[in-house]
DNA sequence: GTTTATTACAAAAACGTTTTTGGAAAACAA
DNA sequence: TTGTTTTCCAAAAACGTTTTTGTAATAAAC
């Protein structure tokens, strides 16, 4: 590495000058900022960032936490768009992408974590299902480290979160159904416990209530976004309901999988029972019966985490709120008309 | 943040004792140490990794450079389980990842950026299709930082790279269609100048030599591994050459675009055409059609990068070689007996 | 009871930057 | 001329660590 005490040497200029010719102060000559920037070209000059940043308390490095979800991480396929969109803007920003994933730290926290490697911001991305994290996070909400979390409730001085219009998205798609004639509707949620879950329940029961659709607790099985339970859940509500003629999903997967044991038990998709989703993954369009499903806008999601994460960055008096991003209902072939009663 | 310096107040040592104590080393009394550790937790220390990296010349931190192709990072399907299995592994051996995505230096190259950055080692995802990037590729093999590719043939002193065995992939392909009575067999590449494209040529050319089928250029098309070009490069194929009943393609994506196609030319799949795809992406399984293909193994190509590139940061003297990971041929419906000739 | 080893600590230098402060030289004003 | 700006630069402190070197105080050896 060379630092800039070569090129002081090299042109015979104090360090200090050194540092502000670069860093184009006004009151250094042009003549010597010349010569600087020259040698600084010539001895393939960078600065080292962790000096830099030891006395600017800035890196220019946006930490990212996954939550320890398996599926979590760069293989969901709802979070890879999410990423996408944050690297792009992240990078246009003149910052790096700090993915912590370092696991030998014994008493480490959210916090801590960012402390220690200093990022000017970080970005949560967690399901909501994670556990033993809570103190965690009310500990990072008062740290006053900008953090903006997707997914997650996440409030504070600095801390704000971005999420999908869950309760919406989802009673559109219920609303959908009931305009199809649908009047046994299942629904497959997430779980128990996340905001996102509880907030498309919610979608689901007030979609049923402006149909007139009395909610029915047999109908209501938890799927846990994996595909096996999911498979479960719908062969249990099969087994309570053997009129439900529309089951409404809280992710794709679980929509496939769905699909898939309606079809093992006999029951055609989406002649006898249709199917929606919730995502809108790449998968859906071209799945062999396209999905009917409620798409969430992922790039948004990471555009507006992003943004508001730099904004965060920059100004120390914003105080923020949460952002929602509307769900789009897209129709495609998983969900029908209800059968006619025989 | 706090610091060495308040915790050697609060106890009453020095900073240099602090430290030693801190870092396991041997010459502090035990009592003393106790002492330090417990302010140390109590004051919530955690160790500036910029000031440490300072003097030990180490950062516990991986870089990570994406390919400026689109495709390439986060959403890449095959590059994502690659991704998964590195985060895992670097995770495990106490480091952090770094994703270069800084766009506003002007200068900047592979070399220059680990620098700046002080990174311990770094991973390339390329696709060996970039541009303008073969002057930086020279000079970071030169660097003598730690650094290992994927898909890109890179070797130094400290470099190498990590690669499927395309050509015997390819081959398998190739001698299961021959196997299948098949003589006529298209091939839809990749591009004409990475490596792993070549290679998956070479290994057609060779399955093709095997089973006593001559080589036919009008069978050969690019599809550079998009869906609009595999879609063209099919309908090239079949203007030439009526009698064509297999493609075998050097990507999934180029393969479903070809199933398609043939599809809505009239040309049934399996029935009238076989094709083969390369990969084994998440899709391939779940497609309309079951895809036949050659599945690269993901985590393993991971997994072996990260473990050489860790490998050669310890060991300073060691002279990487480059790593072949085997394929599979998965054999699925996409791929059936040749028709009988009418 | 002196010499020698051992134990436990502190002081200071170093890493590569930025930033603050101060001041000489040059330019301008009177 | 003298006084006052302005222009340009250097010295030094600071950021938070690690590491090297030195040295008291204590323990062991004879």
């Amino acid at each position: 590495m060379t630092s800039i005490k070569q090129i002081a040497k090299e042109v015979g200029a104090s360090v200090s000058t050194v540092s502000r010719a670069l860093n184009g102060y006004h009151d250094v000559n042009p003549k010597t900022r010349e010569k600087v920037i020259e040698a600084a070209r010539n001895l393939n000059y960078f600065p080292s960032s962790a000096a830099r940043s030891l006395v600017t308390k800035r890196t220019y490095m946006i930490g990212l936490f996954f939550g320890d979800n398996v599926n979590s991480g760069f293989e969901d396929p709802f979070f890879q768009k999410v990423l996408s969109a944050i690297r792009e803007l992240v990078g246009d920003a003149g910052y790096d992408l700090l993915v912590f994933t370092n696991k030998n730290k014994e008493r480490a926290t959210y916090t801590t974590l960012c402390r220690e490697r200093g990022v000017d911001g970080t970005i949560l991305i967690l399901t909501g299902r994670e556990k033993q994290v809570n103190s965690q996070l009310t500990d990072l909400q008062n740290s006053g480290i900008p953090c903006v979390a997707i997914d997650v409730p996440l409030e504070g001085d600095r801390c704000t979160y971005v999420e999908s219009d869950n309760f919406l998205g989802m009673k559109k798609a219920v609303s959908y159904l009931a305009g199809l004639g649908h009047r046994q509707i299942a629904f497959i949620g997430g779980d128990e416990v996340s905001k996102i879950s509880l907030d498309r329940l919610n979608g689901y029961r007030s979609g049923l209530n402006d149909a007139g659709i009395s909610y029915d607790p047999d109908l209501i099985e938890m799927g846990y976004y994996a595909k096996e339970y999911a498979e479960l859940a719908v062969k249990n509500i099969l087994k309570k309901n053997k009129k439900v003629t529309a089951f409404v999903c809280a992710s794709d997967v679980m929509a496939f999988a769905a699909i898939e044991t309606l079809q093992e038990e006999g029951c055609s998709v989406p002649g006898e029972a249709s199917v929606i989703g919730f995502d809108d993954v790449n998968e859906a369009a071209g799945y062999h019966i396209p999905l009917t499903t409620v798409k969430q806008n992922k790039e948004e999601i990471g555009r507006a985490a992003t943004e508001q994460l730099l904004k965060i960055i920059e100004d120390p008096a914003l105080s923020p709120s949460p952002i929602m991003i509307p769900c789009e209902l897209i129709v495609r072939q998983s969900a029908a008309e209800a059968p006619k009663k025989t």
